[in-house]
DNA sequence: ATAGGTTGTCGAAGCGCTTCGACAACTAAA
DNA sequence: TTTAGTTGTCGAAGCGCTTCGACAACCTAT
């Protein structure tokens, strides 16, 4: 392993002129700079990142906190994963993946360890145990998704409340009058994971407004339990003609069980998905959704923990406003 | 930040007794290692990762290549990662995330920068260019995905072979004559990421024996892209009543399109998907399906690393056997 | 010509840990 | 009782890097 010494000794200068050329910290002359930079290449040289670290006590590395479950959203987690790699890389860091198994003990372990300099946190329940630690620490750190208390923390996510809104006006306008949410699974509520709930109050409040009868029901994904699900909306509700779903893996059972009752998609009833937009668009039916811009929270995560460590930035709850995207699954309420 | 030499002061031994209390490299009194564990419970002491690494030149770090795009078997290669970020931490070791954008590169500057001790690479092509670079360094690796020479590497991956021969005979035993294969969008053939191929070289010798014949058509997924290539499929053999779909993304909408031209499933046609078991329960028929073992494939990269690390374990290629489960959408063959 | 500033380079200290050799204090065999 | 081994502990060296202060060499304005 080539190290910085044998760089310097092949170059003809001292160690500390090669670490400074590296680094660009004090002003190096073009000659030895470029003296330096042929060794470096000829020797085929990398440093050494825990010497660095050591000395530096910086580690140039993003740790990224994922849930273990995989019983939800798994396109998105991964979408924002990749998106958080790619522009933590652009930054000069790497990532640490540490699944949510641990919990607490894992922001202890990051923080305690310098493994990372930073820590971005997704899955953030309401009342989230990590969040006393992270206060506490000096280390940045950015959570996806909002807990009830935001005070002393960083946040990105989709405004859900207003994507919940939105719904509700595409369907009002549309001409319908009785809709059904089809929720995310009952876990999923009980965990108090924010955004399931904050969809609802914001689809509610403005169904009031507009004048829409509200039903929501949460939903395992799968096959069966939709059957049930959309049974008992059905009975309770027969009128139902706007459906908004918020669990991916109910959209293609809920296609599936209208198709065979005989409810045409979007002349019977209207689905609007809140999705990736490659879900949407890969469906059975070219599904009217809202978006969740996964890359977009990934890449603010990322720029806005490069920014911390560089001093600038500072808290603050960045809800990103939701797009809606008009496709082949909504249509104006059948004239009854 | 809390010191191993603070830990040491506050028990009232060395420095070293410290270390070798945490290692366990060398034996302690009893009592001595209690103080010493008060000690460190007392302070919340945590080593100091880049310390560790430059000491012992172990950064007990796994790195994991995940592919940059989101264009494949996504489900499958979060679980992978999950999985292996499980397993990882059973052993004492976390893992580094990188995505394939930097190809070659990230391999150089990993083993170069000993930012981790063993890698494991996904998504691997026929003739990887980061193979090379495996074969030198001496740092140990497991792939996931089976390239076209696997001298001097170890490799885990489904034996794809088999999962295609299992797909044929378990349609000739229901009496399917006419099959057609779904496979994955064209772009993974140029590729050459060699399970696609696999899957298709196993069924068609199978079903060479068995008297099948056999239709393979790749497919990008989607409704559109499905519905083409279904309209293809039939006109060239109307008889078609068994399909083997490679590509998860084309299942639901090739589910849609038979209902909606009125081939009922498992009925007039059956349907075995590739695919991670999950997906297989939640579709909208429930499939009868070969499972992808990703968990199983995680741990075992994971686990022949750590053998690899510890002296034991050597270069192989496992194939793990391919599991057919029924299920609703697979029966005999509508008799003609 | 001189004082004051820059610029480019170097040496040395030190980051927090692991690990080697040394050695005192025992124990067991001769 | 002596010798040889075992066990538990310590001190010191060193891993490869960053960074601070020092300083020679050169400017530029007086």
């Amino acid at each position: 392993m080539v190290t910085l010494a044998e760089v310097a000794q092949h170059a003809g200068v001292s160690a500390s002129t090669v670490s400074y050329v590296l680094s660009g910290k004090r002003s190096i002359s073009a000659g030895t700079r470029q003296r330096v930079e042929r060794s470096i290449q000829e020797l085929g040289y990398h440093p050494n990142a825990g010497a660095r670290a050591l000395a530096s006590s910086r580690s140039n590395i993003i740790a990224l906190m994922i849930p273990l479950r995989t019983d939800m959203y798994v396109p998105v987690m991964m979408e924002i994963a990749i998106a958080v790699a790619t522009n933590a890389r652009i930054h000069g860091y790497d990532v640490l993946l540490l699944t949510g198994e641990e919990g607490p003990d894992a922001v202890r372990r990051v923080t305690g360890s310098g493994l990372a300099d930073a820590m971005i946190l997704m899955d953030v329940e309401l009342d989230d145990e990590r969040l006393p630690l992270l206060r506490e620490t000096d280390q940045p750190s950015v959570l996806i998704g909002l807990p009830a208390d935001t005070s002393g923390l960083t946040c990105v996510d989709l405004d859900f409340g207003a994507t919940g809104a939105l719904c509700a006006e595409h369907l009002a306008i549309l001409g319908h009058r009785d809709i059904a949410v089809i929720g995310e699974a009952p876990a999923v509520y009980e965990r108090h994971t924010g955004f399931a709930e904050r969809t609802l109050d914001g689809l509610r409040s403005r169904s009031r407004e507009l004048g829409l009868r509200v039903l929501h029901r949460p939903c395992e994904g799968g096959y069966d339990a939709m059957a049930v699900t959309l049974a008992r909306i059905l009975d309770e509700r027969p009128g139902t003609t706007g459906f908004v779903v918020q669990n991916e893996s109910a959209v293609e059972p809920l296609l599936a069980l209208l198709r065979q009752q005989g409810r045409a998609v979007p002349e019977d009833v209207s689905v609007i998905a809140i999705c990736p937009d490659q879900v949407a668009t890969q469906a059975s039916v070219r599904l009217t959704s809202v978006a969740i811009p996964a890359q977009e929270m990934g890449r603010y995560a990322v720029e806005h923990l490069i920014a911390k460590l560089e001093g600038r930035g500072k808290d603050e709850v960045v809800l990103i406003a939701p797009e809606l995207t008009v496709r082949a699954s909504t249509g104006p309420a059948p004239t009854a």
